[in-house]
DNA sequence: GCCTGTGAACGTATTCACAGCC
DNA sequence: GGCTGTGAATACGTTCACAGGC
């Protein structure tokens, strides 16, 4: 069982798991069982047993897994008990909630540098960080040892800033625009896409009758 | 087959089919083929047919598909045929990028009302929509008749949010919040956390020496 | 000849169920 | 008695491969 075996739902899982573990922590917990942090992440007691055992065993039988414990396991396990240097591209409205969204640091993800090609832009600060030109985008990634990059551009700049994020060596690409971005395959790429959510809510929310070629009796949707 | 048969799997890449289909739109391409919208959303030409095979038959044999049909067929499977009104609790950084974000209206989800407890926020207007007093909620919701909700509130306030969302008549909601929200069954959930798929990064971008309790001859992460 | 539509085969993720230990 | 760790069983999602029609 190699690193690159586990799954990405694993790896999502580990995060839940994660926050539950800081909650935990917050309110004194000491111990807590598999059915306790499957309660607080939405999946089962079997499933996060799983999930920890391709990683080892950290539990006690009997007993169950002692908070910060697990919480340091999961974090060195998820490369967080390090700091990562971000960079941003794109100042717009979703570029400068990230700035200000102070959980980015908290967390270990310190956005060490912020780009923009709108004149107006660059030279302004948000929340401690100055926007830069987008051609000073290479030089200063490589100064401040940047490994990875959060996409927040226009759809149309998407893929061309991908690509010099990826020759200025960043290997982590989070890409907030929804158009489909390409990617070396030693690059990881991960998107988020605020209208797909809800086209899937959509989808949820609209009865089998509307629905099309189809013609199952009864079942309203979502029920 | 009925519509709840469908996986979450299927219906987001039906999303990401309507993406490559608005561009082929634009471009004024008539047919596509399964490869090409395969290439377009990052999957393969068997999944493409077989996801649409899912809802009927809706290309030619040796031809393809009619862009302009199937991205009309798609829409009302996905229930876009209409307008959604949406409500979004609080207008911090998130909520009012949200606010300002055009896609949404573009693509059917109109955010008819914005809440909030800030005496600062409430009374102002962003984008056109003017925040209100938390209290006002549900008896806005119901006037608008507003079936989607966004949390966009501190994760302490997010349960409490959803419960009076679903107490308010949403059924769909989508939580930005970074913890876990309950809602009834029958009430669908989405999340989105920058947090998480950063972790997913973090963890991809580890290489295997520095994980933890494995030991595996060497294979860097991410290759 | 080309491309769809789809059962069958395959691979992956989840759940079960129980042995092992506290 | 309680809870972990895990092989076995099951469920689910993807890919194959080919018959069917343009």
């Amino acid at each position: 069982m190699s690193r690159r075996d586990i799954s990405e739902f694993t790896i999502r899982r580990l995060s839940l798991y994660l926050r539950s573990l800081r909650e935990l922590r917050e309110a004194g917990t000491e111990v807590v069982s598999s059915r306790q942090l499957a309660d607080g992440s939405g999946t089962t007691p079997a499933q996060v047993r799983k999930d920890l055992s391709l990683f080892g065993s950290f539990g006690k039988r009997g007993r169950g897994y002692q908070v910060r414990e697990l919480l340091e396991t999961l974090e060195s396990i998820l490369g967080l008990d390090r700091q990562w240097r971000v960079a941003l591209v794109g100042a717009g409205k979703i570029g400068r909630a990230l700035l200000g969204y102070a959980d980015l640091e908290r967390r270990g993800f310190r956005v060490a540098a912020a780009f923009d090609t709108d004149p107006e832009k660059i030279g302004t600060s948000h929340y401690g960080v100055t926007v830069r030109a987008l051609e000073e985008l290479e030089e200063t990634l490589r100064a401040e040892q940047v490994e990875m990059g959060i996409i927040a551009t226009p759809p149309a700049a998407a893929q061309d800033t991908a690509t010099r994020l990826v020759e200025a060596g960043v290997t982590g690409i989070l890409n907030f625009a929804p158009v489909k971005v390409d990617v070396p395959p030693e690059v990881t790429l991960r998107g988020v896409d605020v209208v797909l959510e809800l086209e899937g809510l959509s989808f949820a929310l609209t009865s089998d009758v509307a629905g099309g070629s189809r013609r199952e009796p009864g079942s309203a949707a979502g029920g």
